[in-house]
DNA sequence: GTACGTGCAAATGATTTGCGTTAAG
DNA sequence: CTTAACGCAAATCATTTGCACGTAC
């Protein structure tokens, strides 16, 4: 009657839902959709990639996964945990960095910082993987 | 004759690629193609959206701009100083923040980090600015 | 039984590309 | 004059949305 229930929405535990997270819980990286897709559609063959999309957005906005900012193409990560990234500049590829004292340093940082209400921070690193130094050094 | 003068290629200075650089390095902020694109339009009203994108990838190519990671659409700056972010996540609005403490910080602990050659650093600060604080406060 | 969620296909939005023409060097 | 760059339109790729049907609760 009130018309105003919208915060009251019933959560479904789908298949597809519990899949995408799982997959991400335990995926060593950070994944873009269609890695996510291909991932599920082992378990779940007749999955559609909208659904991916769809339960992606949804579990980022419940803070249950974040998505990684990123040049390009979207990825996404289940370690909520405050950490940091090493980006290669070559190839994209991406690796979680942990630095406690960093977090703190920049945390202290932002208690500096005027006009506006800091709540978190990451850092990220720029350079090459062994890889693709290897590929340019020949 | 051996058709790999690839690396010779002329660059041409023209007015549309001139036009953009100049109005990134005068836009205080970190505009989107489509600020680009308006922006330039009253100095060169013919110009294409086309070549908007092809200018700014090929600035970026050449590191005269740096393109900013974000979720969704593509943002560009002109600093080239390393400076550090402070990004609402409510409407999205990124700042310049300079701390030279912390750049050389992270650079100290980007020294440690194994398998991979650091080039530079940024910390991203997370956080509410005052009109969107307002806005929720009510 | 009642939404919310799914799969599919179509729509939208961002970005790139092909091509004939223009202009920088 | 040579060829990179332009403007335009079409193509491509990422992401969202509308809708009929399915299923968690």
């Amino acid at each position: 009657m009130d018309g105003l229930n919208t915060s009251a929405k019933t959560i479904k535990y789908t298949n597809q839902r519990m899949e995408i997270l799982k997959f991400l819980r335990e995926f060593n990286g950070h994944p873009t959709v269609d890695d996510v897709y291909e991932g599920v559609k082992c378990k779940l063959s007749r999955i559609s990639k909208a659904t991916v999309y769809n339960n992606l957005r949804f579990l980022a906005e419940k803070e249950l996964i974040k998505e990684v900012n990123t040049k390009g193409v979207s990825r996404f990560e289940a370690n909520l945990v405050t950490h940091h990234h090493i980006i290669c500049l070559e190839c994209g590829d991406i690796k979680d960095y942990e630095s406690e004292e960093l977090t703190e340093y920049s945390l202290n940082v932002a208690s500096k910082i005027d006009g506006f209400k800091i709540e978190s921070t990451d850092t990220n690193f720029y350079g090459y993987c062994n890889k693709c130094r290897r590929k340019q050094n020949g």
